[in-house]
DNA sequence: TATGAATGAGTTTTCATTCAT
DNA sequence: CATGAATGAAAACTCATTCAT
């Protein structure tokens, strides 16, 4: 039965959100998951792959978060609504978002999930980029580069909401997503003021 | 001497950096260090303090790196200068700067090594955008929105360098540097394209 | 099964009765128990609750073999059946007994599986004691006393006669059984002589 | 000097009284006798050497203590003086008491230092009950059990006044003693009650 | 298919002992 | 002589994995 699996799934990204990739032992999953400690090897063959299969879970439902709704309206809309999801995504306490966080920054992200992670969600940005940059919008920067200026002010403004090092305030949320819209666009007659 | 101390602190630093914290045995440790296994005992009662020791250092190192003459000249000065050196560091291939990503993501953050690293480097920070706010030169957002919106794309761009995903290029940065300063600046005369 | 909890307690209590328990080894434990090191620690948590259930067995064992049949009879014929009682168990080389021993005189006995034997086997001698005491016919002594006086003999002679230090003499150990029963009690009438 | 060697013995011997063999490490003597860990091994040839030789040590100070003036006198104030002074000595907290006490009952007591304490020691008592037997007063019982029946009591009461399980009562004592003396003695005079 | 007891290699940690200073 | 840093073998303990039921 997938049912299993799909616990023993559930199981594991619960205990690395909580407590972590590092105290994490499979006997601790079936416990969590409610099975035994042989079962797990019937759905995955060994620890490795639960988590690699985890991973490609994870950064799967990210990837649906963020690119949610991202191909309709105008290169704008577009734009925020993409800058949103990736707050409002950020901002939720799941097992998804916490343990994504983990995975995102470990050794070895040459690995395969995440190339297809990146490929995925950068493939759709990508598009958006390139479209804005032919309409003479955008900046000319490299995507990666729109990126860390656009959309990673989006990620840590969720993670701080998230830390509660910040509150959420849909205001300056409005305000910083039309900065970024802003910093990447080559924006001449409206002037700043005009969003505060 | 504390020579000895310093072998296994770079050899703990190494190993994190490179193969992360997850496969850390004490032996390893060891080996990469050329001591005996019970020796690291005489410098720290366990592996719990010698992560705890590692951590702070590292993040003692990555402040200095961050604030390196940020008191100096203008807001604006030393703003891209911290800019930069959030850049510099971040692209160096440094067991500070690896092992640093992967402690600051962990669950588990709000221990005190970190509650002192993001006094320090915020603290400074901090006085840099109150400053900007009271002259009225800075939009009226949290400092961590701030930061979010200025600093955090400085963080990104040093790690997609430093990961290939980018090339270094001063004039790119230099763009990128003055979009940053600009998103967070209520600017009206200069037009964007000054920059360009 | 409780099978193999069964033989890591019997291995452990045959190496402490043979060994001591100083060089006492849970690789040890694991080799004389036929089983894996690993395996003792699904039976105890570590080696102190290993070692404390030990000990909590070894004193039911010996308060059993202490205790038993002494209540039937009257007092003479109740303190004699302890007393020999005593001596048996004392002589016997099983490793109940030789762990008991270093158990007795540890530092630290105030623990509590010593003070539920304490209770126990106290406990039924406490009234023996008393009743003697109320009848008239036992010295007045607390009861610690009258032990000491009357039945520590029986525990030294058969801990001689285990080590060889003396040989096992019926009549003798009779005689001396007797000129216990004689010492707490008030005897007037008989002789001592009728006893040799 | 032998200074060194006298703290490092009295270090180990305190270290024993209170924590047990168990616990026992070099460190830990050398921290407690205020030399460094290296400096034991200029006395003592290895931990089995000092244990040992502590061993000795303490079995003659216990030996000295028990025979104090063991040869003044009758046959019954020899006795009665051995019996008292095994009791005084009992009662005591001194590290040489306590530590007797642990190794007397550990496995290996067919061991050098045993024997020729058993030898001086009880080569006194020897004398003593030979005499006795010699005279016809005492029981014809082998030297043992008379220990086992008049002296064993004294350790008994010396250990739990100790121990605060008894409270010392100097006429309590007294009747014990005498209880004890009557025990080996064939008296036919004089009645029990004449010490009570 | 599911279980969970058993395994044993691997990990952290301790500690008697050595040896350069 | 004395030191105490360093050693490394051995101890306690963990945990991924297997396998009889």
């Amino acid at each position: 039965m997938d049912n299993k699996r799909e616990l023993i799934f559930e199981a594991t990204e619960k205990i690395i959100a909580t407590k972590g990739l590092q105290g994490l032992s499979m006997q601790q999953i079936a416990n969590e998951a409610g099975v035994a400690a042989g079962t797990i090897y019937r759905y995955f063959k060994d620890k490795d792959e639960l988590i690699g299969e985890l991973r490609k879970n994870v950064l799967r439902v990210v990837a649906n978060h963020i690119l949610k709704n991202s191909r309709e309206g105008t290169l704008e809309q577009r734009f925020k609504r993409i800058w949103f999801n990736i707050v409002d995504f950020g901002r939720q306490r799941t097992p998804a978002n916490l343990s994504y966080e983990q995975y995102i920054h470990l050794p070895g992200i040459d690995s395969d999930p995440h190339q297809t992670f990146e490929k995925t969600t950068f493939g759709e940005l990508h598009l958006l980029f390139e479209e804005g940059k032919a309409e003479g919008l955008f900046h000319s920067l490299h995507n990666k580069a729109l990126f860390a200026v656009s959309l990673e002010p989006a990620v840590a403004l969720g993670r701080s909401i998230r830390r509660k090092q910040l509150e959420y305030d849909k205001a300056e949320l409005e305000l910083a997503c039309n900065l970024c819209w802003q910093t990447i666009t080559k924006q001449t007659k409206r002037s700043y003021q005009d969003y505060e």
